[in-house]
DNA sequence: TGCCGGCCGATTTTT
DNA sequence: TCGGCCGGCA
């Protein structure tokens, strides 16, 4: 070995403990890592994907699957800064799914230029579908989607299906499951499940490819093994088979996928497939305090369904982790605001906070205190942006030239911007289309006889040629072609037209091609099917930017794998968080229990959680009942702050305003001023008997333990603060 | 054909 | 609460 090599090599295991050691050097054979939060699971796997490539395989040979681009990008980073020469494969399961089935479409026996369909378009097929097969008002496309979702991440076909159905509302649905098949095929489109459930029956039948790619891919590794569902484990196994290089880290304790048809069997029973595995057990914990840890653990060890395991951590105690309650989410929203800002002011940087949340619609409250206190925050919404109808309606003239068959993506267009095309020409065209047995596309641009649309016939004819006009955007680079499409479709004049004053569709749009820019300048190769690709695999993560001095609201789910200073979870409250719906009958207590494990491990040194006795759900506020979870923290990790007072008149201040007669008028994030100390905020209040202890941070970063009745702390209005 | 207004219905989490 | 859809009107 160079000695070059072996300096390299002795640096990139500097500072590994045993375990992270053991599982960075070990080459052949099965691997499970099972790792607790913060314990350097990315550390090490990038390492060791460092270490194969320098010691054992060529970089081009080795397959890296994680689940988000985000984690993707990381991980690519993280390998090329180890001095490691790229080449590696890392991507996301979807992502490998969709590029093997482009690359292999005649054996897979699809359309190389496919269209993935998002989850609106799989609604509208299925509407569609449902119609076609005349069960329209007898079954919603979302509950047909929820069975064919479950269905495909079972990897059930409809011809499986139909072989087991009996009842009749079975036999009912597998119409509606063929026909949505048909659809998909007649227009060249796959859904989410698709790309991932036919890559894994290909593998299966076709063993030529399934030995060539595992031939190809010498090292597999997948992360986050936990969250796998069936076809991605059947993949993972497929294309290790022979060689046996699989290494799949993950936590059973994180398995937050279960409604999609994650598994979390899949890595628990990993030993038993795979007797010769060698198991590393990653539990000591870099991320977290004491008391955070001991209270996160002590919520996990309610779960009966998971491996034992110890999580330790040589990092301080800490503070304890607070719990807060208000009166309504109102109260919760301010409060965090308030705080959140008086942090920032004291020189907090703001990207090192997150507010973790169950439920989406939970970040309007949040959203609003944040723009009321001036803080400026991202939201991890990235599928938000693609949903805008301007962004869809640029996206579909796209899937339209590269897939003129794309039926969905055609209606969208055809009349955007008007170009008096209305609804019943519009369904004339699809029934002669449908009698010719020829897409729409094909129908325009052809020679057919199109006197029956009357004097619609001409519009149609003008936008025929638009589309063939537009197809010079398919010899341009993604951004290129974007930006013509915008321009030469009409779109940028209808945007433009539309809001003089409010142009934030233009915005939009040029925010859009920002974005293939950048992706452009990533992959100087990938097409525009790469670029379509790629926007409709997009994450809710993958929109949140590291630096900026932005707080970060998401969701539970999507703080997967990341980590902050401080964080707050908000609306710890039963039948919110645990999540339960009034009809549900597969309530998931473990899950849940899983999700809030992973929220609160997301913290380095401060965790808030808190709650709101009457919320406002879907418009209504009903009064809540405090979440069992909050019960399961031990007392000695934990603290219960003073909860913001009912609603009552204010009582005004003592007359040298020093002295709180009124404690209520103290909350979490008061500043405060004092003699020797100076400036400060409150961190924490506690109520014991008669006193009132407030826990103060200095602006000198000292930190102090108050009973308020006797500190010399003057109150400090945020305007008095310069 | 296109726009507007009202009503109804849905609603976890995400690739 | 909000957004999609439908029906009526210009």
């Amino acid at each position: 070995m160079h000695t070059g090599v072996k300096n390299t090599i002795d640096r990139m295991l500097d500072g590994l403990n045993e375990p992270q050691r053991a599982a960075v050097t070990h080459t052949e054979g099965p691997l499970l890592i099972l790792a607790g939060p913060g314990s350097g699971k990315t550390r090490v796997v990038t390492h060791r994907a460092a270490h194969l490539a320098l010691t054992t395989v060529e970089p081009w040979r080795i397959l890296a699957i994680t689940f988000t681009n985000k984690a993707t990008r990381e991980m690519r980073e993280r390998v090329d800064a180890l001095g490691v020469a790229s080449g590696m494969t890392v991507s996301t399961f979807h992502a490998f799914c969709a590029r093997t089935l482009r690359i292999f479409a005649n054996r897979a026996g699809l359309q190389r230029n496919f269209t993935i369909l998002d989850r609106d378009d799989r609604r509208k097929m299925l509407k569609k579908a449902i119609t076609d097969a005349g069960l329209s008002g007898h079954w919603t496309p979302a509950g047909a989607e929820r069975i064919i979702s479950d269905a495909k991440n079972e990897m059930i076909s409809a011809e499986a299906y139909d072989r087991n159905a009996s009842e009749w509302r079975e036999l009912q649905f597998v119409k509606i499951y063929k026909q949505y098949e048909v659809l998909l095929q007649q227009t060249a489109s796959l859904d989410f499940d698709d790309l991932l459930m036919k890559v894994a029956l290909l593998l299966e039948k076709d063993t030529a490819l399934r030995n060539e790619l595992e031939d190809q891919y010498a090292y597999v590794l997948i992360d986050e093994y936990q969250d796998t569902n069936a076809p991605q484990y059947k993949i993972a196994e497929l294309l290790t088979r022979d060689h046996g290089n699989l290494c799949a880290t993950g936590d059973p304790d994180q398995s937050i996928y279960g409604w999609r048809g994650a598994n979390i069997e899949n890595i628990l029973r990993f030993e038993d497939d795979h007797p010769a595995a060698t198991v590393v057990r990653l539990e000591q914990n870099y991320r977290s305090t004491q008391h955070i840890l001991t209270a996160a653990d002590a919520l996990i060890a309610g779960n009966i369904n998971r491996k034992e395991k110890t999580l330790w951590t040589e990092n301080d105690d800490g503070s304890r982790v607070r719990i807060v309650e208000h009166e309504l989410a109102d109260d919760e929203a301010n409060a965090l605001a308030r705080e959140i800002r008086a942090q920032i002011t004291g020189g907090f940087d703001a990207s090192d906070i997150a507010i973790l949340y169950r439920i989406n619609s939970l970040s309007r409250v949040i959203e609003e205190a944040l723009l009321r206190e001036g803080v400026r925050y991202q939201i991890a919404r990235g599928v938000e942006f693609y949903n805008r109808k301007e962004i869809k309606d640029v996206l579909a003239y796209l899937r339209v030239l590269v897939n003129p068959v794309d039926e969905i993506a055609l209606l969208r267009i055809i009349n955007t911007p008007a170009r008096g095309i209305g609804s019943t020409t519009i369904q004339r065209l699809v029934d002669a289309a449908r009698q010719a047995n020829v897409s729409i596309l094909e129908l325009l641009q052809g020679n057919s006889d199109l006197t029956p649309l009357g004097r619609s016939a001409g519009k149609v004819k003008i936008f025929a040629e638009l589309l063939t006009s537009l197809q010079a955007a398919l010899e341009l680079p993604p951004p290129e072609a974007l930006a013509y499409v915008i321009n030469h479709s009409g779109l940028r004049a209808m945007y433009a037209h539309e809001g003089e004053i409010d142009n934030e569709p233009i915005g939009n749009l040029d925010e859009l091609v920002s974005a293939a820019s950048a992706f452009a300048q990533e992959r100087p190769d990938a097409s525009l099917v790469d670029w379509l690709e790629h926007a409709a695999l997009v994450s809710d993560v993958d929109c949140v930017v590291a630096e900026g001095g932005l707080v970060t609201l998401m969701t539970l789910h999507a703080a997967k794998g990341l980590e902050f200073e401080t964080v707050y979870i908000i609306g710890l409250e039963d039948g919110l968080l645990p999540f339960r719906r009034a009809d549900d009958v597969e309530a998931d207590d473990e899950e849940e229990r899983r999700l809030c494990f992973v929220g609160m491990t997301r913290a380095k040194r401060r965790l808030t959680l808190s709650r709101a006795r009457y919320r406002m759900l879907r418009g209504i506020t009903e009064r809540t009942v405090r979440s069992p979870f909050l019960d399961e923290l031990p007392d000695s990790a934990v603290e219960c702050a003073a909860r913001t007072p009912k609603r009552t008149p204010r009582k005004s201040k003592t007359p040298d305003g020093r002295l709180p007669d009124d404690i209520a008028e103290w909350t979490l994030g008061t500043l405060v001023e004092h003699p020797t100390d100076g400036l400060g905020q409150v961190m924490s209040m506690t109520r014991g008997g008669k006193r009132t202890f407030v826990e103060v941070l200095f602006k000198t970063g000292s930190r102090k333990t108050f009973a308020l009745e006797f500190a010399d702390l003057r109150r400090v209005d945020f305007d008095e603060v310069g």
